[in-house]
DNA sequence: CCTTTGACTTACCAAAAGTAACTTAATAAC
DNA sequence: GTTATTAAGTTACTTTTGGTAAGTCAAAGG
């Protein structure tokens, strides 16, 4: 992992290329992170906890998290429907390493902002 | 940061947001990563590092991540030019994250993967 | 029968990223 | 003394990704 990290990069089958191309959308990760928090939610629930997603790109990134084995949907057959979302233990397993990522951000903000405003200059 | 993390979602002060939505993008992470592993290196050489980025994108992602204060810049006055590209202090800072997340990747993808088959059925 | 409800689709539009050609100025090659 | 080369970009144009708003479905409530 150290030595040939070219050879890791330029292929198609470097797992950290193949992970992160597919977390690397817009809203995967903060989906994870919203479900992680507060366990099985609906829909309309995580679409209004995160605020400002669209309908279209929840649903598609959903589905995303649902085929990597990430996330598990149950649907009630009831109408109005429901349908009940939560982390598989694929998915908790992987809460912990955004909850890093959050804290050095929290931890960091100031830092990264104070430098944007300088750059801006 | 447990309770309301609704709250925390939905407002465009979050710090997880704000720095989620800066490094949500396709290269920066990446280019943190090579950056991290190899030291100083020279445009050219990132690129051919990473292999598909476009000198574009390399170029945008490098700028924004200086602004940021994750990477700093070198210039040297040549023909043909020579500029250099390094960590800052708060750039090595996010590093190990990264490498938690790739080695996360590394021992999950296969799950994935068997996953991402079973879905396509 | 007309509205409401939740979890979507769909058609259309805007923003982000990719592609390939162009720029710059000093050497090197012809 | 033109022409090619070189590194790090920029620019114009195309494709891909994501956003917006309206429509769908079927039962229950008015």
């Amino acid at each position: 992992m150290e030595k040939n990290i070219e050879k890791f990069m330029t292929s198609t089958d470097c797992p950290v290329r193949n992970v992160l191309d597919r977390f690397g959308d817009k809203w995967s990760i903060l989906v994870v992170l919203v479900l992680g928090e507060k366990g099985t939610m609906r829909f309309n629930e995580i679409n209004k906890t995160i605020g400002d997603v669209s309908q279209k790109m929840l649903t598609v990134t959903l589905r995303t998290l649902e085929a990597d084995g990430l996330v598990s949907r149950q649907v009630f057959p009831e109408i109005p429907p429901r349908v009940e979302y939560e982390l598989t233990h694929l998915g908790i397993s992987l809460v912990p390493h955004i909850h890093n990522l959050a804290a050095w951000a929290n931890d960091n903000l100031g830092e990264i902002r104070t430098s944007r405003e300088k750059f801006k200059v």
